[in-house]
DNA sequence: CGGATTTAGGATACCCTAAATCCGGTGCAGTATT
C-alpha cells in the first residue's frame, strides 16, 4: 500500500469508526509515521485531537495499544469517552478499581473486545503486568502527557524514567509520546527515556495568539494579595487562579467567596470525591473559579477559560505555560496574568532541591560489582538493606551515567565493569548535580520572562525554541511601549536586532562557551543572548561580555 | 529561600525584640485499620 492508500484508509478509519472527518495535516502525518513502524514525538496543544494520532492506526494495525496515562482519573475519562462511541473498546488496568473490573479488562483485550489498555507507569513496572502485556503482541505503545517522564520521573514517579525498558519488555511496538509543550530539555529526556529511535517530530507550534500575556510585578506581599484578590473578583470567568501552596489557595478562595466571587480552592491535601466535585463543578460552570495548586488541571479540556491568574511564580516556563495553556482553548480572548515578586521564587528553590545519599550510591555500586550476574531491581534493593523506591532512584542515576546496565529479559541490573566504585559514584553524582542545575536555571528563566523589558511573547516561545518575528503585540511589554510617546512603536517593542543587520547569533545555532561546554542560542534580545547549555542549563549572556571575552564560539 | 510562628531573653512588672524553628507540590500502589 503506498502513501496515498493508506492516508486514505486512515480517513476512512477516523469517519467511519469516529465520526471525525476532518483529520489535520499534523494529525495524518503522525498516524502515517506510525503506520510505517516509526517513534513519533507529538507537540501539539491539548484540544487539538493528539488522542486520534494513536485511536485511528490501532484498528489499522490488528493489536492493542498500550497507553500510559499518569493519572487514574484521566484513565477513567478516556476509557468512557471511548465506550460511548462507534469507535472500539477500551479499559484501564489500576488500585482504583475493584479486581474483578481488571480482570474483565484483561480479557476484553485478550479476546480482542477491547483495542486500547490505558496503565500507569507504576503498573509498567510490575513483572506480571509486562508479562501479560507481552503475550497480547501490543502493536503500538502510547505515552500521553509525556512531558511527565521528564518533569516527574527523576524524583517524584521514577517508573517514569523505565519506560523505555518496559517497552521492549512487551516487544517494543512503536513508540508513540504525546504532550502540549516540551522545551528542548523535555524532549530531550523523553527520546532518551522512552528509548525512541530517530523518533519523527509532529508538531503544531506552541503559540497561542489569542491569550494576552501580562506580568505585575510587587516589591511586597500584602500589596501583591491585595492585587491578586481584587484583580481576580474583576475578572470575566470562569478562570483558574494557581497559587504555589495549599495554605494560599484556601486563602484566596475564602477571600474571594467574601467578595462574592463563586470560586472554590482545589489541591491535593482534599478528598478524592471532594476534588472531584470541584473540577466536574468547574466544567459545568460552577465553581466559576478555581484556586488551586498544580495539582489542578491535567486533563481539563474546558474550552471557554477566560483567564489563567498566577498569585506566585512556579518554577518554571515549563510549568507556567502548561498551566496558562488551559485557558482560551476556544480561540476566544483570554488573559494569563503572573503577578511576580522575585522572593517568591525562593519556594521553587527549595522545592528542587532535592538531596544525594552518596553513601547509599557508593553501597549499591559495589554490591553490584560483586554480583556474578546481574540482579533484579528489587534484590539489588534488598542486598544493600534500601527501600525499593530509594534504590531505583539510585539505579536510575547509575544508568544514567552508564555504569549500570539493564539486561533485557528480566529488567535485571549489572555493574559494568572496568570502572571502580569510586568512578561510577562519581559519574551517577554528576548526572544528579546536572540535573539540579538545569532545575536552577529554569528557575532562572521564569525569573528572565518575568523580567524581561521586552516582548513576552517572543521570550517564551524562544524558550520552546520557536521564533516569533516581530513582537506580538499582545502582551504588557507591547503595549507598554505602544502607550509611550515616541517613534515607530513596533520597533521600540522589538529587543531583537534590526532586520539586515543580523546579530552576531542566531536562533538555533549551535555555540560552544569556555567554560559550560556545548549549547544552543534560545533566544536573542537587543543586548543579551540566551543560550542552553547541555550541562549546566539555561544562561543568558550579556552581548558586549560576550564579545569582549570572546566567550562564544561557533561549534 | 523566605514567611509565619514559636521560643528565649532582656528589661521591667507586663511587653517588646531578636533569635530559633518549622514549613512548603505534584500520584501511584499496597497495606493497615475501621
Amino acid at each position: 500500500m503506498d502513501e496515498r492508500e493508506r492516508e486514505a484508509e486512515l480517513r476512512r478509519v477516523a469517519r467511519e469508526r469516529f465520526g471525525w472527518t476532518d483529520l489535520g495535516a499534523e494529525q495524518a502525518e503522525a498516524m502515517q509515521g506510525l503506520l510505517d513502524g516509526r517513534d513519533v514525538l507529538v507537540v501539539m496543544p491539548t484540544g487539538s485531537g493528539k488522542s486520534a494520532i494513536y485511536q485511528v492506526p490501532t484498528v489499522l494495525l490488528g493489536g492493542p495499544a498500550v497507553v500510559v496515562s499518569p493519572l487514574i482519573a484521566l484513565q477513567r475519562d478516556q476509557v468512557t469517552g471511548l465506550r460511548d462511541s462507534e469507535a472500539p473498546d477500551a479499559v484501564a488496568v489500576n488500585s482504583a478499581q475493584s479486581q474483578s473490573v481488571t480482570d474483565e479488562g484483561w480479557q476484553a483485550v485478550e479476546e480482542g473486545d477491547a483495542e486500547y489498555l490505558f496503565l500507569s507507569p507504576e503498573q509498567l513496572a510490575r513483572k506480571d503486568v509486562l508479562e501479560r502485556l507481552r503475550e497480547l503482541r501490543p502493536s503500538l505503545f502510547v505515552v500521553d502527557e509525556a512531558h511527565c517522564v521528564s518533569v516527574w520521573g527523576h524524583d517524584f514517579r521514577p517508573d517514569y524514567l523505565t519506560l523505555g525498558e518496559a517497552a521492549e519488555r512487551l516487544g517494543r511496538p512503536p513508540v508513540l509520546a504525546l504532550t502540549a509543550t516540551a522545551a528542548a530539555p523535555v524532549r530531550e529526556d523523553i527520546v532518551e527515556h522512552l528509548h525512541m529511535r530517530d523518533p519523527q517530530l509532529v508538531t503544531t507550534g506552541t503559540d497561542r495568539p489569542a491569550i494576552r500575556l501580562t506580568v505585575h510585578t510587587y516589591t511586597d506581599d500584602p500589596s501583591k494579595r491585595e492585587a491578586v484578590s481584587r484583580w481576580t473578583a474583576s475578572a470575566p470567568a470562569p478562570g483558574i487562579l494557581y497559587t504555589a501552596t495549599r495554605k494560599d489557595a484556601e486563602a484566596y478562595a475564602e477571600r474571594l467567596r467574601e467578595d462574592g466571587v463563586d470560586a472554590e480552592a482545589y489541591h491535593a491535601g482534599l478528598k478524592a470525591a471532594e476534588r472531584r466535585r470541584i473540577q466536574d463543578g468547574f466544567m459545568e460552570g460552577s465553581p466559576a473559579v478555581v484556586v488551586a495548586t498544580s495539582a489542578f488541571g491535567m486533563g481539563i479540556d474546558k474550552p471557554d477559560v477566560r483567564f489563567v491568574a498566577h498569585a506566585s511564580v512556579p518554577g518554571s516556563l515549563d510549568s507556567y505555560y502548561q498551566e496558562v495553556g488551559r485557558a482560551g482553548r476556544d480561540g476566544e480572548a483570554a488573559e494569563a496574568v503572573l503577578f511576580y515578586r522575585p522572593e517568591n521564587l525562593g519556594l521553587q528553590k527549595f522545592l528542587t532541591s532535592r538531596s544525594l545519599d552518596t553513601e547509599a550510591l557508593r553501597r549499591i555500586m559495589s554490591t553490584l560489582l560483586e554480583q556474578d550476574a546481574a540482579q533484579s531491581r528489587s534484590r539489588t534493593a534488598e542486598l544493600c538493606g534500601l527501600s525499593r523506591r530509594k534504590a531505583g532512584d539510585l539505579l536510575n542515576l547509575l544508568e544514567e551515567a552508564g555504569a549500570v546496565v539493564v539486561e533485557g529479559r528480566r529488567r535485571a541490573v549489572r555493574a559494568v565493569s572496568g570502572r571502580s566504585v569510586e568512578e561510577a559514584a562519581e559519574a551517577a553524582e554528576e548526572v544528579f548535580e546536572r540535573g539540579r542545575r538545569i532545575d536552577r536555571s529554569r528557575i532562572e528563566m521564569m525569573r528572565g520572562y518575568a523580567e524581561t523589558p521586552s516582548c513576552r511573547r517572543q521570550y517564551l516561545l524562544g524558550y520552546f525554541g520557536e521564533q516569533l518575528e516581530a513582537p506580538c503585540g499582545h502582551c504588557d511589554m507591547c503595549e507598554r511601549l505602544a502607550d509611550e510617546p515616541g517613534p515607530v512603536d513596533a520597533e521600540r517593542a522589538d529587543a531583537s536586532p534590526p532586520a539586515g543587520e543580523a546579530g552576531p547569533y542566531e536562533p538555533n545555532e549551535r555555540v560552544r562557551h569556555a567554560d559550560w561546554g556545548a549549547g544552543t542560542v534560545m533566544h536573542m534580545e537587543e543586548d543579551r543572548v540566551v543560550v542552553l547549555f547541555e550541562q549546566v542549563g539555561y544562561k543568558t549572556l550579556s552581548l558586549s561580555a560576550v564579545e569582549e571575552g570572546d566567550l562564544l564560539t561557533g561549534a
